[in-house]
DNA sequence: GATGAATGAGAGTTCATTCAT
DNA sequence: GATGAATGAACTCTCATTCAT
């Protein structure tokens, strides 16, 4: 699906994001960074925008899959949202540099194509994230004396702050560890009784 | 301490931020905004990152203004809590454009100094909020099956969270009213019993 | 209307399109030939549109002011003719370089604004002088046995040929006083009798 | 002479500059037309100049047939100029396209041996037609009373701005039909009494 | 306090062309 | 004949900033 020179191009720009920001994502720098010319990236993305999408994609499909898995798996819903935190943990110990672009929304803004993208993912991955709670909840594994959608929020929340701070640290503790731990607790305060 | 003119601009470069995304705010849209010359910003802030400063230097302040209040009076944690909420409730209901700064760290990914105290902010935040958490376990308010850290990970990710999701629905629905109701939730979440 | 680095920037635009074509007028050129800095440019015109469309003004302007003031005055339809002709070869004369846009619709193509413009100019020229033509023949002093439309053609095309044939001989001979002489041959040759 | 591609090449340059102006025809536009990938074009052309050339070359070739059967053949002067409109109007209907690049030198301005190219071609066409004229006033066929060199002025004149006229409408009227039209006024206008 | 004019650096992008395959 | 990959040069335009007034 992608040649060489694309994914190429993709990791080069997604581990620019993550050391400088969006701003320090330019054609000189991935061109620089890869050792081509500027004009040579055009060969292989149409303009930068593509680059993101691509970026997106990425993202986007990744996250389709742990979630969809779990989903359609026939495991209970503990260990549904169980599987769900390892897996990102697993993906962002790979590739930490993911960490800048999945939770960071308003890099996008100002690009309405970029921005609808990442809205949809976001929102799939709420609905699917709500669908597994409610589940648990009809099974009598999850707490009931709160909605599922605020459970939702609460779980996602945590997965995604404890991330930042991972991130923040710069990566200085292990995530899967310590992750693990976060979950154990997470199962706790969402479980029933 | 801070100028008409200086506190103009500040909330015309959150305002710009948080419509157009750090892209946007450039020194041009800034003075096109409030309608001066681009020079004249200069009579007020010595340059772009000196803007950036004071916005994070209002949000640090108002932020420790909140968590410090809550955090020296008397009453019991979940009041703590409860209140921390609701002012963080308030202050973006009275500020929507306050969103994308405060819970976007990476938009200032490439700037050591803003990197530096947004990383302050965050740090200090957390510390408290585990602080209150812990005075809760004591006191018997709040459960202490799992620890303080984790805990705060999840009520500040709960919160971050549900504000990101305010936002992106374009402040369609009332922060106040229903973020009042995820924080029933969360009290509930964290008690003891 | 114009400001005096404006006018500046226009003159070098025309210079630049009749010496080198439409390809040689970059922003690059301009600077380069004035003296300033590329960006400087942007002070003055909002981008490269703008300078084409400020020429067409320029050549709209004088081109209506010359037709209107020969339909309003009360001489006769060859005097008008004539003024016509006279003028046109007076501005040429006095600006060669406005021959490389006047007469050469298709520097534009591509840029839809700019044609729009081009059209409406040429479209208005051609029915002021058929009318004109038309009044001579009521007047009985242009002959009626070929239409005003042909006739208006005929005219209107000698006057465009000849001024090209001046611009390709390199303004190598005075246009005024061979342009009398070409006048005085199309003045016999649409006159009654 | 020209392979089948060369043809097809110069075909496609032609529509191009047509539609889009000299701006237009870029080799990326060449290629993403015939379905070849850029570098193809440089086994059927050495550059883009060539490939003008050619178009140049094919009008020159066209034009000076036209001109030369007119002038060879013992038939009247005037019903050579007849012919020599209708031949052109002929060509033009047949590949509007041309249009574009025969009345339009200053496409070429920049390109020295694109303009002597077209230079040459101009002259020899008002040569001929001139020589036309005088032949037909030796005749008593056409009027004497003008010189030949302004008649030709007008007669060529009027046929490129009638020509141009038709292009600029979106072709949006018969060449043929109203041209056969202006051919018969124009006769009017030259002939003896 | 403010402005108009300017600037160096750099953004994304397109151009004609080359070269190895 | 054709292609994929690449490139240097050039393009339009934006950026934060400066300086004389």
């Amino acid at each position: 699906m992608k040649t060489e020179r694309q994914q190429e191009i993709i990791d080069v720009a997604l581990r620019l994001i993550n050391e400088k920001g969006i701003q320090g994502l330019t054609m000189k720098n991935i061109s620089r960074e890869i050792g081509i010319s500027e004009p040579a990236i055009y060969r292989h993305f149409e303009n930068k925008i593509e680059i993101l999408l691509a970026i997106l994609d990425l993202f986007k499909e990744s996250t389709r899959e742990i979630f969809e898995k779990e989903l359609h798996s026939c495991i209970s819903a503990t260990e549904k949202i169980e599987h769900l935190f390892t897996r990102h943990f697993e993906r962002f110990a790979g590739n930490p540099s993911l960490v800048s672009v999945i939770f960071s929304e308003e890099l996008f803004r100002g690009e309405p194509v970029l921005m609808k993208k990442i809205a949809d993912v976001i929102d799939k991955n709420a609905t699917i994230l709500t669908q597994i709670i409610k589940q648990g909840q009809q099974n009598g594994e999850i707490r009931d004396d709160i909605s599922a959608d605020h459970l939702a929020v609460t779980v996602m929340g945590s997965l995604r702050l404890f991330v930042k701070i991972w991130q923040f640290s710069g990566y200085s503790f292990s995530i899967k560890e310590d992750g693990g731990k976060l979950l154990t607790s997470v199962k706790i305060l969402i479980q029933k009784n």
